[in-house]
RNA sequence: GCCGGCGUGGUGAAAUUGGCAGACACGCUAGGUUUAGGACCUAGUGCCGCAAGGCAUAGAGGUUCGAGUCCUCUCGCCGGCACCA
């Protein structure tokens, strides 16, 4: 018999599966039977596949392959996340254009990705990159714009002086540019946003954060991701209290969790950024110091702002009071740059008694604290606080007196949520063009929907210098007004990634549809994603977006179903050797090209499962892997004791109750995603079937169907030497014989005062009367028990018994 | 700081969810076999002890007949958020 050799088995039937279209998905799958198993798309970067990319990879592969042999139709599918900045920076460093570039990562990927054996239908491929795909993301941009969820305002970008050009968050590293190290500043540019934190535009549904949070609780996600999102979100429920300012009749509005503690509010504080500041400017006495103080807070870049954020500063607006409404006392009006003007009303009571930030401002600024008492909460200690109590609302319990309060002042319940509206404009050129026109005459103007889409000019140089890169294409900036005809500019920002990659998953449904983003039908065919698989570094962004643009989508009509991905699974990273994450600086990066070429894809499959559970992290093992090699090897040798006939029925037993345990045993692992222990019970059928040496033809096919989605190769080839002439895909996921898995005894663990005296192996119809006879004639234990008197046995059938003597 | 998660042999990890801790692997030890190639086979391998036995799941308490699993506190590591009123 042949040796085992991957590197002759495995390009075969890669070549078979293409040939013969196994995993293409049909447009119309039956009904009922439709399974949509998705990864998250990679980014085409670089530096080529990474280890870590295939473990989530073959969990999905396993998870489709095991679906498909169970008679379900799967739609598994991948492309590319191609926009980006790491392909505009190349393209910087080196000249070569993002598209070349882009084009030749993708290459390199989908030869990666295909020599691991993936069951993908490659048939459906998408690329972001790809004006047959962008075309697409600008029609989605044009529906959010005109439902009004698409909008534009001055926002903050970083900005580098020296570089001339905006830099990502990424791209700022203590404050300075990551290139040139210049000092990174503030810069306001009119940008476009996402309004997430909106309403359904036809006001059937609802708030978007609202809805997204809710909606959470019927998602079938990891608990820590849904954790995360809530907190993103950040709901919390509170009150807008007025205050006046006397002299003007200007209000101050502040939004508090905590209208209870009113009486013992002893300041207000505005942001810096606040309008109140300029309309009462008549009335402050110190404008200059005032001025100076906002200034100084807007020149600070957000990073600084919180950074320097352990000492507070503040300016008193002098001359300015404000009354607490509860009680009709005037207090001081300060601002400081602790309150920020995106969050509530940008202005708040401060409660020092109750706050610890504003605790610690009225320390230093040398404010009175007061507290509030019957607050029902433990206080922090202030030594030198006056304590006041609620007045009228005395003595009730603080969720009560919140409301009560509230209305006394004519307050009003409201809710906030952390959640701000999402930035998409980028000032970059390798991404989807926003198909905006600015017409001097019209004013700002939608691209028509037949002119999609706005394609990327090619003649583009990327050197920074102080605008979008598509602003200086010419042929791409000039246009004329679709309104007016008269001469126009186009929008020269592209949009985030973060938009290609929301919504993705409904391309591949109808991938090369030229008439709409996909086909109705389609969709209603296929989504949602019944199961998604992807890093948890996404647990926010990536998914957050993608759920808000379905619901979007939904609820202006274009589908049927308001959240995308039903069961989502994380993959944890892994590590180097050293238990470090891989890099190229450390020098502990594996490449997986070598260990396919060294150990073969199923080999790499299989260890990756191996390693321990999929959303653990994991340092990957060098020698590790051998023991996976040697499985399979063994495996493979294993052909040569593939007989008719047992030796004996003994033989028999022993191979067909190991081959039940196994199949159930993968069944079970590969639908709660245990991947790990069902590589080890497949090596446990291994060594059992080497200490009997024979192995029926029949139980040895079952085993090869049950190993076929960790190990395609391998047991197609192992499937052909049986004789077969189609491939083992086409086979049923094995049926187990449950006559095989049950026993006629149990042996049962036998314990004096909880601990363990011995085992008794008894009938497993026995009585409790029946395993106390035979454990308390087991020598050690009638050793603890003697002289003793047993108090009582507790007995769990099939399990235990345990004696409690005194 | 706040919110989550985790902590089990020399190593990666199992443990039917409150019921025999350490499955399956790596490594190591011994023997066999082959000796050219990350080789193969068999046996052993948590710690202390000659043994009987005792001790062991980060540490300390608790609940329970019984705790890796539940509760309380402490320590350590990882992830998310970061002045969110």
């Amino acid at each position: 018999m042949a040796e085992y050799n991957h590197k002759a088995i495995e390009p075969k039937w890669q070549k078979r599966w293409e040939e013969e279209s196994v995993f293409v998905a049909p447009d119309k799958p039956k009904a009922g039977k439709k399974k949509y198993v998705l990864d998250m798309f990679p980014y085409p970067s670089g530096a080529g596949l990474h280890v870590g990319h295939p473990e989530g990879y073959t969990a999905t592969d396993i998870y489709s392959r095991y679906l498909r042999m169970n008679g379900h139709e799967v739609l598994h599918p991948m492309g590319w996340d191609a926009f980006g900045l790491p392909a505009e920076n190349y393209a910087i460093k080196s000249g070569v254009h993002p598209k070349e570039s882009t084009e030749q990562n993708i290459k390199t990927f989908t030869r990666q990705i295909k020599s691991l054996g993936f069951s993908y239908d490659w048939s459906r491929e998408v690329n972001t990159s790809s004006p047959g795909y962008y075309r697409w993301t600008q029609w989605l941009f044009l529906q959010l714009y005109h439902a009004g969820l698409a909008y534009k305002k001055e926002a903050p970008v970083n900005w580098c002086p020296d570089c001339q050009t905006v830099l990502a968050n990424e791209q700022v590293i203590d404050g300075k540019c990551e290139r040139c190290g210049h000092k990174v500043i503030q810069k306001n540019l009119e940008q476009w946003f996402f309004r997430i934190t909106g309403s359904d535009p036809k006001g059937k549904h609802g708030s978007y954060p609202e809805r997204l949070l809710s909606n959470l609780e019927t998602l079938d996600w990891p608990d820590p991701i849904k954790h995360m999102q809530a907190n993103w979100i950040g709901r919390s429920e509170g009150a807008e209290l007025e205050f006046e300012i006397k002299g003007s009749s200007s209000k101050i509005k502040v939004f508090t969790t905590r209208p209870d503690t009113l009486f013992g509010a002893t300041y207000m504080v505005l942001a810096p950024e606040h309008a109140l500041i300029r309309e009462l400017k008549g009335q402050i006495e110190n404008w200059d110091e005032v001025q100076q103080y906002v200034k100084a807070a807007s020149s600070k870049s957000q990073l600084e702002r919180t950074d320097l954020a352990k000492e507070k500063t503040g300016v008193e607006l002098k001359g300015v009071r404000a009354v607490n409404p509860g009680n009709n006392e005037e207090i001081p009006v300060w601002i400081a740059d602790y309150v920020l003007s995106s969050y509530g009303t940008g202005a708040i009571m401060a409660v020092p008694g109750h706050d610890e930030r504003d605790f610690e401002f009225a320390k230093k600024f040398k404010l009175p604290v007061m507290q509030v008492v019957d607050s029902g909460e433990d206080l922090p200690s202030i030594s030198s606080g006056k304590v006041v109590n609620s007045g009228k609302f005395d003595g009730q319990d603080s969720e009560e007196a919140k409301w009560k309060i509230t209305d006394a002042v004519k307050g009003r319940r409201t809710i906030q949520y952390k959640l701000r509206d999402w930035l998409i404009s980028r000032q970059r050129y390798w991404g989807a063009p926003i198909p905006i026109i600015y017409c001097e005459t019209c004013g700002e103007q939608p691209v028509k929907e037949e002119d999609l889409p706005v394609t990327l000019p090619d003649d583009v140089d990327f050197l920074p210098k102080g605008e979008s890169p598509l602003s200086r294409s010419k042929s791409f900036h000039n246009v004329k007004c679709p309104n007016c005809e008269s001469p126009a500019r186009r929008e020269s920002d592209t949009m985030d990634t973060f938009v290609d990659s929301s919504w993705y998953f409904l391309r591949y449904t109808d991938p090369k549809n030229q008439e709409e983003f996909a086909d109705k039908k389609k969709i209603k065919a296929w989504m949602p994603v019944d199961t998604y698989v992807g890093g948890a570094e996404h647990a926010v962004m990536h998914l957050l977006y993608s759920r808000f643009i379905t619901m979007a989508l939904h609820d202006l009509g274009h589908l049927g179903f308001p959240e995308p991905f039903l069961k989502l699974r994380n993959q944890g990273l892994i590590l180097g050797p050293d238990g470090q994450k891989m890099s190229k600086s450390r020098g502990n990066v594996i490449n997986p090209d070598e260990v396919i070429e060294n150990f073969g894809a199923d080999c790499m499959r299989m260890y990756e499962m191996f390693m321990g559970p999929l959303e653990d992290a994991k340092p990957w093992d060098t020698n590790g892997i051998v023991g996976v090699a040697r499985f399979l090897e063994r495996a493979w040798n294993v052909h040569a004791f593939v007989d008719t006939e047992y030796l004996n029925q003994e033989q028999e037993l022993i191979v067909g109750r190991e081959l039940a345990r196994t199949v159930k045993k993968a069944e079970d692992d590969i639908q709660s995603f245990n991947f790990n222990t069902a590589v080890s019970a497949f090596m446990i059928f291994i060594n059992a079937v080497y200490k009997v040496e024979r192995i029926s033809t029949h139980h040895w096919e079952t085993f090869l169907k049950a190993l076929n989605p960790f190990a395609p190769h391998i047991t197609n080839e192992l499937w052909e030497m049986l004789g077969h002439k189609e491939v083992i895909e086409k086979e049923k996921w094995p049926e187990v014989d449950v006559l095989l898995l049950a026993q006629d005894e149990v042996m049962y663990a036998v314990q004096v005062n909880g601990k363990l005296r011995g085992n008794a192996m008894v009938s497993t119809s026995a009585s409790e009367g029946d395993v106390t006879k035979k454990a308390l004639a087991l020598a050690n234990v009638a050793k603890h028990v003697e002289g003793r008197e047993i108090a009582k046995a507790v007995f769990v059938k099939g399990k235990l018994i345990n004696f409690v003597v005194k």
